[in-house]
This record gives structure tokens, sequence and C-alpha cells, in this order.
DNA sequence: TCACAATATATGCGCTACGCATATAATTCG
DNA sequence: CGAATTATATGCGTAGCGCATATATTGTGA
């Protein structure tokens, strides 16, 4: 699941690796420095200045001036929220395609055991983010992880 | 979870992307040329082969000639064989990380869910064997993958 | 049987996405 | 106010891949 959904991601935004990540992160938490960002996606930072580079040139994302003059403030652009819009509805839809068939009590019943698979998985405060990294925001009611306010 | 078991592969074969998966599908398909190879990981021919020269330099696969002059024979070193079996204990390591605290009946419970998620995967007859790449051989009793023999 | 298509592997070349080391700018703190 | 700290950015190299193409072997049809 997570192949084919990266593979959809990655062709979607005509980029690879944290790139999908990394808008659907600034768009949960727009005004982002790099620092913080580079934590939620778990690169270097030179990583992430590059990614954001890469960002900015197809237009998604804009550097603005923080408060501290040392940092940036990172946002979408009109077309990076576009893309990411796309980008969690298609991964809703591979999600969709695999739960096809299963019934609502199957689906809820899954829900459950999951998110106590989900409990097991951070190992820090930051692995949290990087776990929702790709979520939708509203999905999860309440989200499973404890201590995750995403 | 794909993520650190990706993550944890990567730094135990020393080598990232198909290198793990192309030693576990080694493992179980020895002999196999590196067109089947190929199919299976979901790369391209030339990218399959560049692995195999990767494989071949750490000491980890063999080639040998087979009856069909232009084809080679795969094969794990020993050293291969003892690596991956140690990528498919790692791997079953992070999967019991993830279950802890499932009990019998809720570890059963997913297994029948998950198996049914399964089965709305594989879109080709070689997708099959892609979703298994990593797989340990006799985990499943039956592979829930419809007509898959692995 | 012999040329020609098909199949299998390998090589030349370039690209994307990273990491490490280091430079530069701004802030904080003693 | 000067020095450590924090934040971003740049220089440089690497791994892993793809596309186009070359080479070798095997089938195939007139």
């Amino acid at each position: 699941m997570t192949d084919r959904i990266r593979q959809n991601l990655d062709a979607t935004a005509k980029r690879s690796g944290e790139a999908a990540a990394a808008l659907v992160v600034l768009g949960y938490a727009p005004g982002l420095s790099v620092e913080p960002l580079r934590q939620v996606l778990g690169l270097s930072h030179p990583g992430t200045v590059r990614l954001v580079d890469r960002l900015a040139d197809d237009g998604l994302v804009e550097r603005r001036r923080a408060q501290d003059a040392r940092a940036v403030s990172l946002h979408l652009t009109k077309k990076g929220t576009g893309l990411r819009k796309r980008l969690l509805k298609q991964r809703g839809g591979e999600l969709e395609v695999a739960l096809d068939g299963l019934s609502k009590e199957e689906r809820a019943s899954l829900g459950v055991l999951l998110s106590k698979v989900l409990k097991n998985l951070p190992k820090s405060e930051m692995d949290k983010h990087n776990i929702c990294r790709l979520c939708e925001v509203g999905a999860c009611e309440q989200c499973p992880i404890p201590g995750n306010a995403v």
C-alpha cells in the first residue's frame, strides 16, 4: 500500500522523496520554518533546504521572512494548496481501494486494531509528527497516537 | 511501519532501494535471471543490472551461466544467505514491535481483515510477487493473495 | 540453411534526491 | 559588547535509478 501511495503521490507532484509530505505538512502548519520541517520529514537540514528550493522552483511554496530574521516562514502558494488537496485526495482514494469489500463493521474493527498498532510506533515526540506526515487532518476525530494534537 | 522497516533493512544491508528486496526474492527463487527479477522488483532492466552489480560487489550475489547462454543465473552466496536471514528476522522484529500489546485474538482478527485488504491490491500477476517481495516464506500457511504460490 | 527478428544482458550518460562539511547571518546571553 | 548559539544556505560528493543504445544468444520463416 505504501509503495503504491508513494508512487502515485510522486507522479502527481512530479517530485519524489519527501516532497509530497512537505506539502501536506506545510498545509496544516503554515508558516513553519525549515528546521522544524526538517525534523518532521526526517531529513538533514541541507536536504530540507534543497527540497524547499525545488518546491519553490515548482511554484508550490513561498519563503517569507519570519519574526526571527534568521528563519524563513514557509507557506504554500495557491498552486501548492491545490496540489496538496489533490495529493490527499489521491491518498484517500488508494486507501479506499484497499478497503474495497470491507463492511462498515470490518472497517471499524480494523480501525480499532490499527489504532493499537499505531500507539506502538512513535519512539520520540517528533516521530509522532513524522508518522502523521501524510495524514489528512480531521480524518481522525482524535489522533490515536497519544499526545498528538494533529 | 514501512518507513521503519525500510530504514532498518537499508542500514543492515548497507544498501538502499531494492537491494534488500532482491536478496529476499533471490532467496526463495534461486537461479532467477535478471529479467524476471526486474519485474518482481519493479525496476528497469539497467537498474536491475546495476543493482546486481552492487550486490555482487558486496559479495552477496553470484552470477552463474544459465542454460540459455544469454541469461545469467543469480544465486545468493553464503554471505548473501546469511544477510538475507538477518533481514527477514529484522523485519519480523519490527512487525512484532508494532503488534506489541495485541492479544492472540486481536492478532488473528487483524490477520483476517488484512487478508481481505491484501486481496484488493494486486493489479497484475507480477504485482503479486512485487507485493510479497519482502515476505517471509512460510509465514502464511496460504498466501492470502489469490493464485499466489509464494 | 541462412538472414532477421526477438530476447537477454550490459554499458554510456545523465538526473534526482539526498548527506556531510562548511559558510553566513541573526539572536541570545553572560 | 563579544561570544556562543541558532537558523539558513552553499560546495561538493554519492547512491540509486531511467533512457538510449550496444552486444550476445536464441528462435523463426522463406
